[in-house]
DNA sequence: ACAATAGGAATGAATATTCATTCCTATATA
DNA sequence: TATATAGGAATGAATATTCATTCCTATTGT
C-alpha cells in the first residue's frame, strides 16, 4: 500500500519527542514506533537533528496557515478577533495531539538550526502583531507584548497539557471558560 | 575553607539542568561545573537519577516551606491571600533563579521516582486548598481548579523564563501587573 | 532481471559509572 | 611542638553501556 513511511516516521516521532523530549529520544525508539527499520529514517533525514528541525518547522508552518485562513486579519473588534485567535489554537490543539506539546517544550532547545529559529520568531511576531493592535485601540493591557503573549500562551499550553494527560475533561463549556479567563488575562479592566 | 561539595555539585547540576534537561545534561559536565572530579559526584549521589530526584525534591520542600513561613493560611480575604502567595512565587523565582524553570521542565520527567512525584502532588494539593477556598467564597471562576492553577502558574513560569532570559526586565510595577493579569483571569467577574 | 527501497545487525563515538590511587585532615606519639 | 599515621574524601583514567549512524543484505515493484 502507498503508506508514506515520512510521515510514519513523522507521526512517531513527534509523539515521542513531546512526551520524552528531544534527548531522551533514540533513534531505534522512533523507528520502533513507526514500523520502519532504524536505517530507513536516514533515508528520509540526514541525521536525528535534521529530522527534529524539519518536524518543528512543520509545526510552526501549519500552525501559521492555520492562522493565516482565517479572519484574524480582516476583523476589526479586538475582542472578535481573540476569539478567532483562540479558537484556531484549540483547533489545532485537537487536531494535532502533541504538536503544541511538541512545540512548547522544544522551542529553546540547543539543537535548533537558524531557520526553525527563525520560523518560530515569525510565529511570535504575528501574534505580536495582534496584541499591539489590540493595545492601540486601548483594549488590551499596556504590557509588553512578549509578556501579554507568555501569559495567554503559558496558560493555554499548560491547560492543555492537562486535557491531554486526562486530568481535565474538554468541553465546549471548559474551552469557553478557559477562552474568558485568558482574554481576562490581558484585557484592561 | 568549608565549601561543602554537595552543594557544589546541586548548584552546578540545576543550572545545567535547567538550561539543558536532563538528558542533555552529562555527568561530567556537572562535575566541571561544580570543579569537582566526576566520581566525586557519585561519592554523594547514587547515581545521575538519585541526583536529579534529590534536587527535584529539596526545590519542591523549599517551596512548601516558603509558602507555610507565610500568612497565606491564616489570612481570610482571597485577594490578599493571592498576594501573598504570589510574592512567594516571586520571591522564589529571584533567589532560586533556575529553581522554577528546574521543576516547570522536571515535573512529568520519565526519570522521576515515587517520592518526587509524591511531594510534587503535595505542592500541588496546597495550591488547590487555595482555590477551593476562593472557590467557596464565591470570588473565583468555577472551573476545576487544576485548570486555574494551570493557568496561573503556566502564566507565571513562562513570564519568569522570559524575565529569565532577558527578553523582559523585572520591575515591581511589572510585577504589580503581572499579578493583576494573573488575578482578573481566575476571578469572579 | 534490474533498480529502488527497506531492514536491522554492526560500528564507533559518546556517556555513565567504577575503582585504584592520591590527597587531606585529625589524632596520636615522642 | 614536630612528626607519624590512619581513615575518610576526592580524583580522573579505565570500563561498560548506550545510542546515532552506516552498510550490507533482503525485499519490492517495474
Amino acid at each position: 500500500m502507498a503508506s508514506n513511511k515520512r510521515d510514519d516516521i513523522m507521526t512517531a516521532a513527534i509523539l515521542l519527542f513531546a512526551e520524552r523530549g528531544y534527548d531522551a529520544t533514540t533513534v531505534p525508539m522512533i523507528a520502533d514506533n513507526a514500523k520502519v527499520g532504524a536505517g530507513t529514517i536516514y533515508r528520509y533525514f540526514e541525521n536525528k537533528e535534521a529530522l527534529v528541525n524539519a518536524l518543528f518547522q512543520e509545526c510552526i508552518q501549519k500552525f501559521l496557515e492555520a492562522f493565516q485562513s482565517t479572519s484574524v486579519v480582516t476583523t476589526k473588534d479586538v475582542r472578535e478577533q481573540f476569539h478567532v485567535l483562540f479558537n484556531v489554537m484549540v483547533d489545532y490543539a485537537k487536531h494535532n495531539t502533541h504538536a503544541l506539546h511538541f512545540i512548547d517544550s522544544h522551542c529553546s532547545g540547543h539543537y535548533l538550526d537558524e531557520q526553525s529559529k527563525q520560523i518560530f520568531q515569525e510565529f511570535l511576531g504575528f501574534l505580536k502583531s495582534f496584541i499591539e493592535h489590540g493595545k492601540e485601540q486601548g483594549v488590551l493591557c499596556l504590557l509588553e507584548s512578549d509578556a501579554l503573549i507568555a501569559i495567554v500562551y503559558g496558560a493555554f499550553s499548560n491547560l492543555f497539557r492537562l486535557i491531554r494527560v486526562g486530568v481535565i475533561q474538554e468541553s465546549p463549556e471548559l474551552l469557553n471558560s478557559i477562552e474568558e479567563c485568558c482574554w481576562n488575562a490581558i484585557r484592561i479592566h
